[in-house]
DNA sequence: CCCAGCGAGAGGCACGTTTCTGCACGGCGG
DNA sequence: CCGCCGTGCAGAAACGTGCCTCTCGCTGGG
């Protein structure tokens, strides 16, 4: 009989639980549960001594219990649409590293914690984690992760705009358009007078709507596109992409690069066919990479300030989560950064600089 | 008294749960549980009627209410311990990009998934998440997160051997020491005859056995040390560090940087004093990234197989949540690979190679 | 003097599973 | 004919919280 009693008190819980603690502090379980949540109206001197036991019997709520009884996991998903075979694309291009790292940061800044979730629709890994929201990267059109969250009632914020009606609480994304433009002005007004693109085949887009604006551009200037397209998950895919476009009886004399390695992929391939960069070639990439700032020479890159979304797509979501849920998904855009170094000056640049926000770097 | 039944049947609940399939299947909860779970003795016919009317419900358990029944919540928690001011130095460099993502991969193949956290003991986060294990990326000696955990009877695997007595469940790692010598013996095969080192300043395993393995080395040939130490976390730092390194009267004829932003550095820096690589000096550095590839020239870099580690690691976590809890810490090592490319081969490199996996680049 | 009002806390139900125990029933050996 | 056993399933007790409801004692106003 003392065994059942043993057994029915403290035995396989790991030494910690709110009838233990109420028992210890001689007080019922709806004051330690009121107290150490700051929900009643107790007196302080009832609340500290609450905590006190609570402290010194080492208790740590319950989270399932807490979960199963609230509803609120304290839990956010965080998905990339894959482009390749592999699970995940992520943390592939130093932006997805930026951007988890940011969102992982300010979502621990307000209590929550992030569940890394492949975006195939295995469905016990999905059902076997209770969500709060979810945060997706880059969703594909029609994509059957966030529409059958979302019909669970599930806020989600993606990075980058959804494409087609894909039914998302809210979005963060760059101006892509803006940013291609003001690249290609950037690049026109240091000299260029045939500029080409590094692009991907994939359908995402960010690939979509840089490519169309290059194209809109090309149409405004007048210049014939130059451009080659390459699967953007395979590195040696990227260096080649960069080779065929040099080697092109109409060779450009400025490229820009929508992925992070085509900045050291087109130096390489500058050096094979003789080119000076930037006498010969200008260059710019779209890059989060420091590396850009110590080649040779230095890269100009475009920053999509992945930080900046991280958080804001945090933000957002959490703020769904809390908050009073808007009719309408919420946009935002985040502005893009030039950093402009001497692969993009062939003379002196003048202060003449172009749309987007400029930095100088050294 | 039809709006009291209404309540109590099917209203907040988002159209799910096993009274309702069991009722709707005409047989009992524990009947619905054991088929759908494969538990109990029952005829194949009641288990496909079951499962179909699961179905056809869209039935999802309650994740929360199962980790609170069984303990167990297919959760597993993934911490670097932090560097810098910044609480993630995560996916800082690729190595944990790379390492993460295997990690994430070998998880969910196995039905598990990661949670991101704080290496910063920020007790609300880590109590509001039931985990089964976690996995710590290069603890720090006596890591007050993990000893916490430990004492919880957690299961704890490090990626990188514990400094100190740290009681961790099992851990992976390289063999530093052999990878070092090893790269060493490799520049000095190809001519070198001063070889120097690029450190840093943390106390981290990684850091401290690659310099004890450098300076016995050097004890070993005769060679006077040469080496600068800078805070890894601080990519300007780095370029810093380079450049002392080849602006010293006592120049090193050979570089090996234990970080992966080195190479650029160190070749930025080589350009800056006309040195040559690698006629005049010979490179290699630590990285998982593949610029150095295209860089020019190419660099040989030695790979940690993060990968490798990344999915070791989550084996050995799984195994002992799930399996029998061996009294002593399981201890694996992952051989390195010498990716030799032009940096390091001053003359027609013949066949004499060195210890760890080598591999050749074209 | 009596009762409304209020502060302080106790009791108990519900959250949705898993699982232990046990009941009914039919076949079968003794 | 009776008890026994294996099959097929039902009942109900947890798991640890949060919160709603209710009690109890005390006080001030009518």
């Amino acid at each position: 009989m003392n065994r059942a009693e043993t057994c029915r008190r403290g035995k396989r819980t790991s030494r910690a639980g709110i009838r233990e603690v109420a028992a210890a502090a001689g007080v019922s379980i709806t004051t330690v549960s009121d107290a150490l949540n700051g929900k009643g109206r107790l007196p302080d001197a009832t609340r500290r001594h609450v905590r006190e036991v609570a402290d010194r019997l080492g208790y740590r709520p319950s989270a399932a219990a807490r979960t199963l009884r609230t509803g609120k996991s304290g839990l956010i998903g965080l998905t990339v649409t894959t482009y390749g075979d592999e699970p995940f694309t992520f943390t592939e291009f130093p932006y997805f590293a930026e951007m988890a790292r940011a969102a992982t940061s300010s979502a621990l800044a307000r209590g929550y914690a992030l569940v890394i979730l492949p975006a195939t629709s295995r469905h016990d890994v999905w059902s076997n984690v209770t969500l709060d929201g979810t945060v997706v990267i880059d969703p594909s059109d029609h994509d059957p992760v966030v529409t059958e969250l979302v019909r669970q009632g599930l806020p989600v914020v993606s990075d980058g705009r959804p494409a087609g009606s894909l039914p998302v609480t809210a979005w963060v994304d760059n101006d892509h358009e803006a940013a291609v433009t003001g690249i290609l002005d950037h690049l026109a007004t240091a000299g260029a007078r045939r500029i080409g693109l590094l692009t991907g085949t994939t359908t995402d887009t960010y690939t979509h709507l840089s490519t169309t604006a290059y194209l809109n551009w090309c149409a405004l200037v007048g210049q014939d596109p130059v451009y080659e397209a390459y699967p953007a998950h395979d590195p040696c895919a990227g260096a080649v992409a960069a080779d065929r476009l040099l080697a092109r009886p109409d060779r450009p004399d400025a490229v820009y690069g929508l992925f992070d390695p085509n900045g050291t992929d087109l130096l390489a391939a500058a050096r094979r066919y003789g080119l000076r960069v930037p006498d010969d070639l200008l260059l710019v990439c779209c890059s989060e990479s420091s590396v850009y700032a110590n080649t040779e020479p230095p890269i100009t890159t475009l920053s999509l300030k992945p930080r900046r979304i991280g958080t804001a797509v945090v933000q957002l979501l959490i703020d769904a989560i809390e908050g009073v849920e808007t009719d309408q998904p919420v946009e935002q855009v985040v502005p893009t950064e030039l950093i402009v170094r001497t692969s993009s000056q062939r003379w002196e640049s003048r202060a003449t600089v172009s749309p987007p926000l400029l930095t100088r770097a050294r």
